[in-house]
Formats: structure tokens, C-alpha cells, sequence
DNA sequence: CTTTTCGCCTAACGTTCGTTAGAATTATAT
DNA sequence: ATATAATTCTAACGAACGTTAGGCGAAAAG
């Protein structure tokens, strides 16, 4: 038994590989050769490719958001947002990969139906569960629902720069742009 | 000679099948099937498949960009913001797949190092341009340049929401949502 | 001590890929 | 009419793909 359970090696390897290479591109050779492992080692522990792409997905990817979105919830919105996003820029380099194929999978860029299924259950969840939280600071104004689909969307590109992109944000810019959208509440 | 020019059916085509399968899950056969001509007639107009992938991005994505960034600029700024993301609504299927296909590279989803270059150069431009658009309306305040940042986050996800999910958006949410980052100006 | 199970391997299967050789057909020019 | 050039084809090349058959050695179970 090397450093780390050889199941979980692949799956860090390929995480790496479907990030970088898409899934046609990513060829189990070349996973296992990273893995220095043989090739049907691969498929001791996975039963094929799209098994292996689609564990990735449906566990690694959504265990991720479902831990973000788990996060304590502080009593300044702006300085909630502004944390949830600003911590992205330390996730392991592993989460950072995931949730950059997650994203690639919810564009629709990669993967199948079957995941896209999934993600647009995801995408339901989101609207409601933001005007949840944003809910006591809003004023009941009539653009009420507008500001949280602005909010949002910023996210959605402040998100896809720091984990897709891989830039690094500073905390500033984020407070700076979260608060211009938010301004007027609280 | 059919409807069209093969060298432009087959680079339709291609634009289609890029889109669905990405670079690698899209082969050559596939391509020359859904245009009806052989499979050797794609080397007769392309070199390879790296070519015509590139001339896709090269040509077609950047004059798509092009054509959108000349668009008139009205007196009102929000109208002009408004109407620039709108009309995407109205893009041709085409067009449409051609943007896609665009932001998958930008995103580096797809294409290689040397396309990616090319889309680093181009997003250096994006700031400026909307910061000299805005200009005459920002009321020199401390927080500008967050409001262009801002502006431009939104506008990203608003276009990703209509090219790359295929989602139709309401003029009357698109203005809304501009507005709340636009407040304040004008 | 024997037998079964587990983790891992080498070698190969059949298929599909990008690409090309070489020839047939059609259009253009002389 | 004849020569040249532009399109299009059938057929095949070698390489790489996903996947599997079958066996080897060590550990665990009886």
C-alpha cells in the first residue's frame, strides 16, 4: 500500500485529467500512467470511464457545494458574501479542480444528460435559497427579487474567476462589488 | 455546386458538432456525415482538425466580438446596456453556437494554449472599454472602477445565461438588474 | 497446510480515430 | 478538341482508444 489508498489516487488523478483534457480527452492510459499504475487497475476500481467522470460529479462536486453552502451565516450579509466568496481563493488545490469540472458540467460543457439533469435540479435551489438568506434586509421594494438575481449573477462571475480562471480576488474588490449590488440593504 | 460553399457547410457544421462534443469528442467523420460529402473533402478545405477548429475561434468568434463591441452607444447608458445584452437574445443559431464555442475556449473548457493567449489579450481590453463608456456618467467617486468591475461581472453572466444555457431573458429583468448596479450614475 | 480472496499485472481484443494515397469526375482554359 | 486545374471519391494506413481475458503472487480464511 503506497502513501494513499490507490482507488483515491485515481481519482485525484482524474480529476486533474478531465479538468485539463475534457472527458474525450482524457484517456485511462494516461490516467494510470500518472497513477503508476497498470491500466486495467483502473477498472478494478472503476467499471468504466463515465463511472469514473460521473463519481467525480456526483459525489466530489456536490459534497463541495453542499459545503459551502453549509457555511455559518454571519450578521452582516455583506460581510457574509464577501467571506463565502474570498474563501474560494484557499481551496486545496483538489476542491479547486472539482468545482472548476462541476462548473464545466453545469455549462454543459462536459458530460452528459444525465448529469445536466442533475444540475438543473441544483439550479432550482439556488434563487430561493439566496432570497432566503437575503430576506431580512431586503426593504419589500418592488425590485426586491431583481437584486437577489443580481446578486447572483455577480457571484456566479466572481465564482467562475477565482475557481475557473484561477485568479486570485482580493477580499476588497469582493466587498467593493457585493456591496454596490447590495447598497440599501441594511 | 449545392446551396452553399462546402468550405462554408462544413465549417457550420463543425461549429455545431464542437459545441455538442467539444474539440475531442468531435471527429472528422461525424462532420463530413452531417454535410453530406465525403470524408476526405474536410482535408481538401482544412489542413487538420486543429485548423479548422482554430479557424473557428480565429474568424468567426472574434468578428462576432467585433460586430457586438461596434454596436451604437445611445445618449442613455442603461438603455445601451440593455439593448447589448437583449439583442443576443435574437442572435442567430449560428452566431449563438459561434459565442459558445468562444466562451468555452475563453474559459479554457477547450482549444489549446495558443488560442488561450489570444483570449488573454482581448479580455485585457474589456475594462478599459467599458470603463471610457461609462466615464462620462461616473461620478468620480471613490468606488468607479468597482462599478465597472461590477457592471462587468453582471454583464458576463447575463450573457453566459442567454449564449451558453440557451436561457431567453426579459428586457425588463436584463434592465432591472443593470439598473441596481448602475444606480447612482446618470 | 491448503484454499480462497484480493490486489495487481502483461497482453491482447475489436473499434475508431486522424490522416493520406491515388484515382475518377467535373469544370475551366487554351 | 485537348490540356489543365479544381473537386470529389473509395480505400486504406498506422496509431490510439476503451475494454477484457487470464494469470501471478501475497495475504487471509478454513
Amino acid at each position: 500500500m503506497l502513501e494513499k489508498d490507490l482507488r483515491e489516487r485515481i481519482k485525484e488523478v482524474a480529476v486533474d485529467h478531465f479538468n485539463n483534457n475534457g472527458y474525450h480527452g482524457t484517456t485511462i492510459r494516461n490516467i494510470a500512467n500518472d497513477v503508476n499504475c497498470s491500466l486495467p487497475m483502473i477498472y478494478y476500481y472503476y467499471n468504466n470511464k463515465k463511472e469514473l467522470f460521473d463519481e467525480i460529479i456526483k459525489k466530489e462536486y456536490f459534497d463541495l457545494l453542499k459545503r459551502q453552502a453549509a457555511l455559518l451565516k454571519t450578521d452582516n450579509i455583506i460581510d457574509f458574501y464577501t467571506k463565502f466568496v474570498y474563501d474560494l481563493n484557499s481551496l486545496s488545490n483538489y476542491d479547486k479542480k472539482v468545482y472548476r469540472l462541476g462548473i464545466k458540467v453545469y455549462l454543459s460543457f462536459d458530460g452528459d444528460e444525465e448529469l445536466m439533469e442533475i444540475m438543473d435540479e441544483w439550479e432550482k435551489t439556488i434563487l430561493p435559497r439566496h432570497y432566503q438568506l437575503l430576506k431580512p434586509y431586503l426593504k419589500n421594494a418592488d425590485n426586491d427579487m431583481a437584486i437577489v438575481r443580481t446578486l447572483v449573477h455577480l457571484l456566479e462571475s466572481l465564482i467562475e474567476s477565482i475557481v475557473v480562471k484561477n485568479r486570485f480576488l482580493p477580499e476588497e474588490e469582493i466587498r467593493e462589488e457585493i456591496s454596490i449590488v447590495l447598497r440599501g440593504c441594511e
